[in-house]
DNA sequence: AGGACGCCCTGTTCGC
DNA sequence: TGCGAACAGGGCGTCC
């Protein structure tokens, strides 16, 4: 689901498709899902405008608009942005439309509506009003220590709390986990410091792996449990039956093997 | 503080 | 085979 790896997937996406163009109409199919701003709002925001860059901050995207706020976007369990150009080529579900003064368009596309696009000042400003915690790829080796030190409850419910680490969901978390070869359910406080270390490399390669796979699963290392979260597989390194365990109402997937 | 739980959402999978 | 229940999970609010 979009975690890190998609998001900045995303990123490269819009990069390449949608920055400098002005825009010439925007359309909010689902006002639901909008965040602080009304249809009208976004339309005056975007309207005649160009997107100028890009940022993101854990599982949300920014796009900077010229001389004013920032779009942000975040994803939810299924949302995506596609940028097409031929109208019957619009994706199902469809939730806000911008398009183009070259006729092209950028689709933001959430089938479950759980995600939320809005307008904020500036990055930071959403990051202090959600409470995030630093990136996932940006925390330094200290500062995940510190909070190693501090964080009670167990090791797969502190990697996914937003507001600790930013950007690290269910799915991450297990792979995470998995490399680490740590049980989702280890107390933090039981993690000595050489193993407090082994999580924080994990954690980096892990996303890196991901985001040059370009979040695809097809494209993964073998060694990686995602295309394995499912009943009945295996685990890719020593054979064992996949388990699930619950962890913060979330299905945890790991190797009872592996894992300790 | 953190965890269990319900809710929002809707398409897909599961189980009888 | 068919249908409703359960599940998927990010994030939030509530309760303990």
């Amino acid at each position: 689901m979009p975690e890190i790896p998609d998001v900045e997937t995303y990123k490269r996406y819009f990069n390449k498709t949608s920055l400098h163009q002005r825009i010439r109409r925007v359309h909010v199919e689902s006002p639901s899902i909008l965040f602080e701003t009304s249809p009208q709002g976004l339309g005056h925001a975007l309207k005649h405008k160009s997107f100028q860059s890009t940022d993101s901050h854990g599982k949300y995207l920014f796009a900077a608009i010229e001389d004013d706020k920032w779009l942000v976007m975040h994803f939810g369990m299924t949302g995506e942005i596609k940028y097409f150009q031929h109208q019957k080529d619009m994706p199902k579900y469809t939730r806000f439309l911008i398009t183009f003064e070259n006729g092209c368009h950028l689709a933001y596309v959430a089938p479950r509506k759980l995600g939320r696009v809005g307008l904020v000042d500036t990055p930071q400003s959403l990051i202090t009003g959600q409470h995030l915690g630093p990136d996932a790829l940006e925390i330094t080796g200290e500062q995940f220590h510190e909070q190693a030190m501090k964080r009670r409850g167990n090791v797969k419910s502190w990697l996914m709390a937003q507001s600790s680490i930013a950007g690290i969901g269910n799915v991450y978390s297990d792979e995470i986990l998995f490399h680490a070869r740590i049980h989702p359910k280890r107390s933090v406080s039981d993690l000595d410091e050489a193993t407090v270390q082994r999580l924080y490399k994990a954690m980096q390669s892990v996303l890196k792996a991901a985001i040059d796979a370009g979040a695809d699963p097809d494209e993964m290392p073998s060694s990686f449990l995602l295309p394995h979260r499912n009943k009945g597989a295996h685990c890719p390194v020593c054979g064992t039956r996949i388990a699930t365990v619950k962890a913060s109402g979330r299905t945890a997937w790991y190797c009872p093997k592996c894992q300790t």
